[in-house]
RNA sequence: GGGCAAGUGGCGGAACUGGUAUACGCGUAGGUCUCAAAAACCUAUGGUGGCAACACCUUGAGGGUUCGACCCCCUCCUUGCCCACCA
């Protein structure tokens, strides 16, 4: 007899399946291919964490599940290199991220990963940040530029003081960067955009089709942000140093309904601040609020709250259906970026444009019957008033008259609006893929360039790719707004494949989320050096079977990669439109009450319960706590349930002695084990799927004196998706021939086809008690049955109730007469 | 302010398409083994009353539908996450 000892066993069989290749996949000739893929990690300097494990460790065994059913099961690994999470970390401990690197990778991989017993594919790994890879994200980006999708816009756009970069919309959150948590500010700047709002309806459309978690295609519908409303044009009276009727504001609103309502219009400052650029005259009044909105930042506007600000600009504005006159106020609460930058303010109807009617005396109109406008302003249903002829009309109904009667009137039309915004890709920074464009000015003199409307820029021919991170040891932000790489001469001078003359390098680099974008992509194609992505291979491979990881990136990531897909697609190099076939999110495993944050200094690390317990208890134990996309609370002492759970089976298994008539009950418990574990891992509920584990083993230790080597077998099976190593051990001990992964699932016998019904019983409506008949029974033999049951046997004595039933689908019910 | 998810023992959590709660695990108590302790194993463990058989109560709160509700409907409260002056 000897003790469970994982750390040894683990380091063995860790070893062995190294050597024998025991995980591997043929991609070419596998036959029945499941792409199993989980977000990969960015190696930062703490390794990994306990959330990592999770993350990981449930869909590794989801893949074990699988390839023990049959399948070729892909499931690959790597690393998301670049990006300033790592260049923040190199630059605070004083290490070039080139090194830092080399030696976090290292340590993920062999001291972390490779420890897991996971189904991992390293021959087919990434790592973002090496030439091999970059090369094919600077391709990527050629591509969209060819196709008209990367454009260089100058606009107002998020920066981070701290980062020193500009950012992208979804990278900030309440006016703060999603990294480092400081206040953005605006900018107006030219920068690389992709054009994913050109993508918005699709994207918003496709989310029908696919199988993913509901709360992230929520949380991607709400991003995207669909709206239907109309674009109303106000003609302009009075402007300043303008002739009249020449001008005319356009504003946008869901409310067609309540535009007799309208008393006023606001303007954003953004807005007016590009009129008064075009010539028009404004009162210093106007043109300091303007000045000043425009340099707040985001998050000092909102936290001024409901108290709205804002001057008249004195000039008037027509009401198209009424011909009254409007006044025309700038107010920092319409924003510049959303819809055409201005509204028609209904203050009867709307709680912002309410609030600014009472603070500045503007007139309030109510238009929409079932409020008191006096008090406050009314949003809910109800009839129109005070709206000419259609009064009466509920707002549906006048929603959709009243876009109609503007649009006869040549005042407007029907508009869909999207909250998305196109995708900032460039970064002011040094660790990332340089973006492969070239600027010649001599070119844009003569107003030549590859795209139209993009003079001077040209594309890095792809015979040129790499274009090469050069190794600098000054690779601090310059807050400048370009990229350190601006002051590397040998980096920054080209010539230009347009006129062959001396030309600029693009400096900035791309986001990193422009690297994750295509990884899965990739996978299967890495080795290859001549395409992006293999055509043959790839058919076969995606989209990818199924997807796992953490919610927090719903609306940036996976955002993106749709995106991209969709794109890629449209260019005929792939042929399928979504990414991933099914995605679920899993939850967050927290600790001590909160989600873990080196700031809160409360992160776990994996690598002492490993040392402990071993990868396969600290793996099931993170699964069990909880249902996989809630997540749960870490509790150090409740992982030796698990551990003591693995002795148990460690125990049993060896001190086995052969019976040869088999315990019938445990044959039938087996049966319905095998149905339960199998239905729980295909829908990934680990958490239940173990206690069946469990309960089973509870069972055993009850009739060991004639259990069977089948079972254990069986039993064994069963286990190793959830503890690959300790399984594959004891299958070694009982002697069975090769890899225990490498067997096929255990099948549902026949035993545990439904043929009888449970039936509850009732007497007089109180529960008696519940009885399993066959299913053809007939009602009188379920009333037989039923009254074997003692509280019924004796009700039908004493209270002398009928002994006729009723039956009602699952239910026997007897009645007094 | 909007959206999403969730509220079940001392704790993490089970409960099939509504079928008569608290699976599994932790913790706790008692026992076996031991000189002793740990480990392991066995037993008990929602609450209240009772020596007891047993009775009554219990899935955030309150209503409703149903023979029957943790599950469905309405109102409210609480927590977490996401978004947020998006017209």
């Amino acid at each position: 007899m000897s003790r469970y000892n994982p750390k040894e066993l683990e380091a063995k069989w860790q070893k062995k399946w190294q050597s024998d290749k025991t995980f591997q996949v043929d991609l070419e000739k596998a036959e029945k291919p499941f792409y199993n893929l989980m977000m990969f990690p960015y190696p930062s300097g703490e390794g990994l964490h306990v959330g990592h494990v999770y993350a990981f460790g449930g869909s590794d065994t989801f893949g074990h599940f699988k390839k023990m059913q049959g399948y070729d099961v892909f499931e690959p690994m790597g690393f998301d290199s670049f990006g300033i999470h790592s260049e923040n970390y190199a630059i605070k401990i004083g290490k070039h991220p080139r090194e830092l690197i080399e030696e976090t990778t290292k340590y993920f991989k062999e001291e972390q990963l490779d420890k897991l017993g996971a189904l991992f594919d390293w021959s087919k790994s990434v790592t973002t940040s090496e030439a091999s890879y970059y090369k094919w994200t600077q391709w990527l980006f050629i591509q969209l530029f060819k196709a008209g999708l990367a454009v260089r816009k100058k606009s107002s756009v998020d920066w981070c003081p701290s980062c020193l970069t500009v950012l992208a919309d979804e990278q900030v959150i309440a006016g703060k960067c999603e990294r480092c948590g400081t206040e953005v500010i605006q900018k107006e700047l030219e920068q690389w955009f992709f054009k994913i709002t050109d993508y918005a309806q699709r994207l918003l459309d496709n989310l029908e089709k696919i199988d993913w978690s509901e709360t992230t295609k929520t949380m991607q519908r709400n991003w995207i942000g669909r709206s239907e409303g109309a674009e109303i044009i106000f003609k302009l009276r009075d402007v300043p140093g303008q002739e009249d009727d020449k001008h005319s504001v356009t504003v946008y609103t869901t409310r067609p309904d309540t535009i007799f309502g309208a008393t006023f219009l606001v303007i954003s400052p953004e807005t007016v601040k590009s009129w008064l650029d075009i010539g028009f005259l404004a009162k210093d009044e106007v043109k300091k609020y303007v000045d000043e909105s425009l340099n707040k930042t985001e998050v000092s506007r909102l936290a001024e709250g409901k108290d709205k600000t804002g001057v008249d600009t004195e000039i008037k504005a027509v009401h198209p259906l009424t011909g009254e006159l409007l006044s025309v106020w700038v107010a920092d609460y319409v924003l510049g970026s959303y819809g055409t930058g201005a509204i028609m303010a209904v203050p009867g109807h709307d709680q912002r444009d309410y609030d600014f009617a009472k603070k500045f005396g503007l007139p309030i109109v109510e238009v929409i019957s079932g409020g008191d406008v006096k008090k406050e302003a009314w949003q809910g249903e109800g009839k129109l008033v005070n709206s000419e002829k259609f009064n009466g009309q509920s707002v549906e109904e006048a929603k959709i008259n009243l876009s109609k009667y503007i649009e006869e009137k040549n005042s407007g039309s029907k508009k869909v609006n999207f909250h998305l915004r196109d995708w900032l890709v460039s970064r002011q920074r040094y660790w990332g893929p340089p973006i492969p464009m070239i600027y010649c000015e001599s070119c844009a003199k003569d107003k030549k360039g590859e795209q139209e409307g993009m003079s001077g820029w040209y594309s890095v021919p792809e015979k040129d790719l790499p274009v090469e991170l050069p190794y600098v040891e000054d690779y601090q932000p310059r807050g400048s707004g370009v990229s350190p790489l601006a002051s590397v001469p040998s980096f920054l001078s080209v010539k230009c494949p347009g006129c062959g003359k001396d030309a600029k390098r693009e400096t900035d680099v791309s986001d990193t989320f422009l690297d994750s974008s295509w990884y899965f992509l990739r996978y299967p194609s890495v080795g290859d050096d001549e395409v992006a992505f293999e055509p043959e291979v790839t058919k076969k491979w995606l989209p990818v079977n199924q997807y796992i990881g953490g919610n927090e990136h719903a609306v940036l990531h996976l955002l993106y990669t749709r995106f991209i897909t969709m794109a890629l697609s449209d260019l005929k190099l792939i042929n399928f439109e979504e990414p991933f076939d099914k995605f679920r999110a899993h939850g967050l495993i927290i600790y001590k009450g909160a989600k873990m944050s080196k700031s809160r200094g409360n992160v776990v690390n994996p690598n002492e319960y490993m040392q402990a317990y071993g990868a396969d208890t600290l793996k099931m134990y993170l699964l069990f706590i909880g249902p996989y996309e809630l997540g749960g609370e870490f509790d150090d002492r409740a992982i030796t349930g698990v551990y003591r759970f693995l002795n148990r089976v460690w125990t049993l298994v060896e001190g086995l002695e052969e019976v040869k008539e088999s315990n019938k009950e445990l044959e039938t418990k087996l049966n319905s084990l095998i149905k339960k574990v199998s239905d729980d891992l295909e829908n990934l509920r680990f958490n239940t799927a173990i206690a069946a584990l469990m309960e089973f083993l509870n069972l055993v230790y009850k009739h060991q004196s004639n259990l069977s080597r089948e079972i254990v077998l069986n039993y064994l099976k069963l286990l190793a998706p959830f503890a690959p190593f300790i399984s594959e051990e004891l299958w070694e001990k009982l002697g069975e021939k090769g890899s225990i992964h490498q067997q096929s699932w255990p099948e549902v016998g026949k035993v545990v086809e439904e043929t009888s019904w449970q039936i509850v019983v009732q007497v007089n409506g109180k529960f008696r008690g519940k009885v399993e008949v066959a299913k053809d029974s007939s009602e009188d033999q379920v009333s037989q049955e039923a009254q074997k049951i003692p509280s019924v046997e004796k009700d039908l004595q004493d209270k002398q109730i009928s002994n006729k039933v009723w039956v009602k689908g699952k239910l026997i019910n007897f009645v007094a007469d």
